[in-house]
DNA sequence: ATGGCAGAAGCATTCTGA
């Protein structure tokens, strides 16, 4: 079972370029990012043309998330909800269209576009900080169900120095500050991994490069963009591969898609209904 | 400190991204 996330930075300028990638690849799902779409203008026949189902969170303009798949998605929910921290104003976390999940197979995938943040100390770092306590407290209520979790998409934090090409200029900076990865970690809680460290321990892989002072092609590049799954899920883990493939087209996102090969599927499910009981197999 | 590039809105230029 295929999963993949990318954010494609505008679903119409990037359309035949995912509808190429998705031919190519064959995935089962494929959460988006950036849509930068009103529902009413997302361009859903190509991806029935091709067999796919869809799902979308869009807004104008900014931010908008989909997800694309072969099965249809079932008790799909957009935003934070009633889930959000109770300390939080959920108010300011409603305009924004950053979070939409939905259930494939007995699996829950979240995809997420987490704020960039601007700049530490500023207003929008600090919706970002906020955003993701919303999401740890979102992630409490899932773990308290039971769900098996694949939580993915773009992050805009680098979970280590690891993650970027120049740690030494950036380290401390916005996507590699403390504060942002104490945020993440506190999604995370230990209970879901990062798929891509349990394949690849060494720096040099990159999921997005700036667009300006040619980055791509020095290969100056970050790893913001991620798949998370619970313990149970990541011993499912055939592979875990970044595809920075996309990054040459012309007209490219800046950033390219992240996919997990899970083994699962229908049996598994099958059988798990069957024991009624996930945790004890 | 600023700009470098790209997309959307909308028609010149501003806002946003990371």
């Amino acid at each position: 079972m295929l999963i993949a996330t990318w954010n494609v930075n505008s679903i119409r300028t990037r359309l035949s370029q995912i509808i190429d990638w998705i031919n190519q690849v064959n995935p089962d799902i494929l959460c988006l990012q950036e849509t930068k779409v009103m529902d009413e203008s997302f361009p859903i026949e190509p991806f029935k043309k091709i067999g796919y189902s869809v799902e979308i969170y869009g807004q104008k303009s900014y931010n908008g998330v989909a997800i694309i798949s072969k099965e249809k998605a079932s008790n799909v929910k957009k935003g934070f909800g009633g889930y959000a921290n109770s300390d939080q104003n959920i108010e300011i976390f409603q305009d924004q269209k950053r979070l939409i999940t939905a259930d494939f197979n007995g699996i829950k995938i979240i995809n997420v576009y987490v704020p960039n943040g601007s700049s530490l100390g500023s207003t929008k770092f600090e919706y970002k900080i906020n955003w993701l306590s919303c999401l740890a407290s979102f992630l409490d209520e899932e773990e308290k169900k039971g769900n098996l979790i694949c939580l993915m998409g773009d992050f805009n934090v680098a979970p280590s120095s690891l993650d970027i090409h120049d740690p030494n200029k950036y380290e401390g900076g916005i996507m590699a500050s403390e504060i942002e990865r104490n945020a993440l970690n506190n999604v995370l809680k230990g209970r879901l991994i990062d798929s891509f460290r349990i394949f690849e321990k060494d720096t040099g892989h990159w999921s997005w490069w700036d667009y300006r002072n040619k980055a791509y092609e020095l290969n100056k590049g970050w790893r913001i963009d991620h798949i998370y799954t619970s313990k149970e899920l990541s011993s499912k883990l055939k592979s875990c591969v970044i595809d920075s493939s996309p990054r040459a087209n012309l007209q490219p996102s800046d950033h390219v898609p992240v996919m997990i090969d899970l083994n699962w599927n229908d049996k598994n499910i099958d059988f798990f209904e069957e024991e009624d009981n996930f945790f004890e197999i």
